[in-house]
DNA sequence: TATCTAAATGCAACTAAGTTGCATTAAAGT
DNA sequence: ACTTTAATGCAACTTAGTTGCATTTAGATA
């Protein structure tokens, strides 16, 4: 589905700084920071938070901490869970882990916290 | 096992800062930020996140991002997994819940966010 | 028990994320 | 083209968390 098709679906104004964001979002493949983005963008940090504020309210992005105490965004796109590692602190989308049951709970998305494979294989 | 002694076992020096965030963590049997604990403690803030720090480091303390953007911290006892509502924001252990395994990883924690008992059954 | 030393603390200054109010601008319907 | 409402930029602000430095304290040793 094209970019500009995921706003209007929502009712939301097809703004230019919405179209720059989602579209790097959308590249960027894997959750990303505003640290991350914050060179590569046009607008003010304010229209920032605000248009990810909007998206995460129509369900467009999605966003979780990380272990280095910021806030890593994404494209909700097929649903997936996320593995952050403590020692390398990087963070992998996990593409084919079906989320655990809970009797009584609607889980939405999983996050994992431990050691990676490549960590797990530099200390062996 | 009392609070002087998991200080004492890690070999850290037992100061009364550390006895004072130790025993309010330990009392507080869930997960809470500063700003929960603020006005509650003696010590200044930057001895406050140095001694988290320090706890982190020692796995006597662990800590996690929830919803609303701040950091929560608890004593690692048993281990367990966190159940974080969209909706209410409130944070549950989950004591009964054993982590998934993923082949290669090594699973510490896992946080599960969704929608919790409570606001599902208010939705009914 | 007095002395010593490294580690812990308080304080102040700082960084950076995220928020808010307000005046201006731009999207989208008529 | 006009109008209205929402979105934007800017500046000021709040708060979490960090850092450097001078002072204090835990705890080991004599």
């Amino acid at each position: 589905m094209k970019i500009t098709d995921i706003i209007e679906e929502k009712n939301l104004k097809l703004t230019s700084a919405r179209k720059e964001l989602l579209e790097i979002l959308n590249k960027a493949k894997k959750p990303i920071s505003f640290e991350d983005i914050k060179h590569k963008i046009g607008m003010d940090k304010a229209t920032f938070y605000r248009n990810i504020s909007k998206f995460e309210d129509n369900s467009i992005v999605n966003s979780f901490e990380s272990n280095d105490k910021k806030r890593y965004y994404e494209v909700q796109s097929s649903p997936h869970s996320h593995f952050i590692c403590n020692t390398c602190n990087t963070i992998e989308c996990l593409e084919n882990v079906s989320p655990a049951k809970l009797v009584g709970y609607t889980v939405i998305d999983v996050i994992y916290k431990g050691i990676c494979k490549s960590c797990n294989e530099t200390n062996l």
